[in-house]
Parts: structure tokens; C-alpha cells; sequence
DNA sequence: ACAAATGATACTAATATGGTATCATTATCG
DNA sequence: CGATAATGATACCATATTAGTATCATTTGT
């Protein structure tokens, strides 16, 4: 079980690659030389990140990618549910579909406890203050 | 990302009926009957709990399942490790083996962190935990 | 001895994850 | 303008993990 996926992670390695250049706009080619990340595979997580206006692309010569939001302003949380889908920790599926215990399973609250924990220590967790330790 | 799997699931229910009944032992035929799990599949699961010493098993006729200690010393992060091996939350493959960044890694030591939280909160559990709320 | 149980083990199916390949679209610049 | 350098969209493939099945061997109570 692990909480950060390769995407998430090589996500990240790329959004603090950007954030960490002085020219605002990084193309796909430096970002692999750089990150060592297998180019047709960083591209579709770029492309994704683009699309949940973490990034912010540019077409054509001269293009790629750029920060769309100040670094404080990107949590982990949001890469994560990008590439991993919402925090689920849980979904009890006994008797197939959704469980009818499930409002009063105690082992279910538990773990929606966890679960919100699990989020509380993640949502402080911003690009910066990944940044700011290196 | 689910913080418990089906096996796991399977077994805390097979171990909170086996534990709910009079009669200390519980053969497999009950259990299918009881909680609709899939009878290899759940033969395959008690296997394991045997092995494990979680429940101990009784072979021939008559034989089955018993519980091997008292309910609030079986703790749920046990099965999940019998099934889900051991905790690692985290596990960062940057550059392949094990990153060289490892013990400075701001990002890893947050997670090894939320790790301990999750432990913590998931060692308070046991199988007695578990039925006294239903 | 025989039937009723579990043990061991190997196999298959389904799903999720990690990664590739290809062509279309857009923007810059000579 | 039009070639070229970039990303967008999309479909595909490979590998790993999880879920589930099938079969035969072993043990035990009557
Ligand atoms: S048994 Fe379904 S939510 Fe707990
Ligand atoms: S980059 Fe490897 S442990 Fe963080």
C-alpha cells in the first residue's frame, strides 16, 4: 500500500523542477534530462496537470510548461487526487455494492477518522514547503 | 488507495463471527453459509490466519476454526499485515534502489510521519474493539 | 475403513499501474 | 505564409497486484 503513486511523485519532482528555474516556462525535453523520467509517460502527466490548471502549457515554438499558481498555493493533496483520484482510504463493499452497515460500522468510522487525519497532515503540505527543505 | 484489501477485509469478518459464536469452533461450510464469501477464497484466507496464529485449526471431522487468543489480543493491524505485508506508506524510487535523498527527503519524512500516525491509530484496534459496537 | 474436515499448491481472471506510440493541433519565427 | 517546434488527444501495450478457482494430499473422529 503506498500513499504517493509514480505519477504523484514524478509530478511533483517535475512541478519543483519548474518552480525551482529562473525563466518561468520549462519544455518537456529539459524536464526529462533533467528528471531522468520517461518522456512519453512525463508528458501525459503533464498534459494532466495542465488540465487541472496546475500547470499552465504553452503550444507551438518556444513552448511548455509553466506554473499556474504561486508555489505556497499548490498542495500535494491536489497532485495526489489528480493522478490517484479522491482519498478513499475506506469503501467497504461487503455484499458487493455499497455496504448497509456502513453508516454504523465501527471499524468504517475508525478508519474514516484515519482517513481524515491522513488529509488534515497532507493539506499542509504545499510545492513550497517541499522547496523550501531542499 | 485502500488502506484495507479484501483478504483483510474477509478475515476480520471470519475472525468477529468465529468470535460472536458460542461454540468455539466454526468450520468453513458455516462461515461461507454466514457471511457469503466465496469458499476457496475464503479457505485460502483461513490458511493463512492458521499459519499465522490468529486462529488455529482443527482438521477431520468436526474440525474448523477456532480463535488462538482472546478477542482484545487480536489486533486488525496484524491481518492486515498477514495479508497486506508490512507498513511502508512510502517507498521513493527516484533514481531507482533506494534514493540517496532518503534521509534528508522533506516529502519522505512527512510521510514517514503520517505513516507513524496512521500506526497509531490503527494499533488501538482489536477484534474485541471491533464487536463491542456492532 | 471411511467420511469429513483442513493443508498445500498451482493455476486463472480481473484490475490497477506504469509506460509507449501515433497523429492532430497550435504557436512561433524565418 | 509555411516549416518547425512544441503540446493535446487518444489508443494501445506490459507488468504487477489482487481476487478467485481447482485439485489433490493429509489428518481425524466415528
Ligand atoms: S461492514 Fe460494510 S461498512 Fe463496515
Ligand atoms: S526524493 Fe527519494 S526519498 Fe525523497
Amino acid at each position: 500500500m503506498k500513499l504517493i503513486s509514480r505519477n504523484t511523485d514524478y509530478a511533483v519532482r517535475a512541478v519543483c523542477y519548474i518552480a525551482r528555474q529562473d525563466k518561468s516556462i520549462v519544455s518537456v525535453a529539459e524536464l526529462v534530462k533533467a528528471l531522468e523520467i520517461p518522456r512519453p509517460f512525463l508528458r501525459k502527466i503533464l498534459q494532466v496537470l495542465n488540465k487541472k490548471r496546475i500547470l499552465i502549457s504553452n503550444k507551438g515554438s518556444g513552448g511548455g510548461f509553466k506554473l499556474a499558481r504561486k508555489v505556497d498555493k499548490i498542495f500535494l493533496t491536489e497532485l495526489m487526487e489528480a493522478f490517484q483520484g479522491p482519498f478513499k482510504l475506506n469503501e467497504c463493499t461487503f455484499k458487493k455494492d455499497l455496504c448497509p452497515n456502513r453508516k454504523f460500522c465501527w471499524l468504517k468510522n475508525k478508519i474514516d477518522i484515519i482517513e481524515d487525519t491522513v488529509l488534515s497532515e497532507l493539506s499542509t503540505m504545499t510545492i513550497d514547503s517541499i522547496l523550501k527543505e531542499k
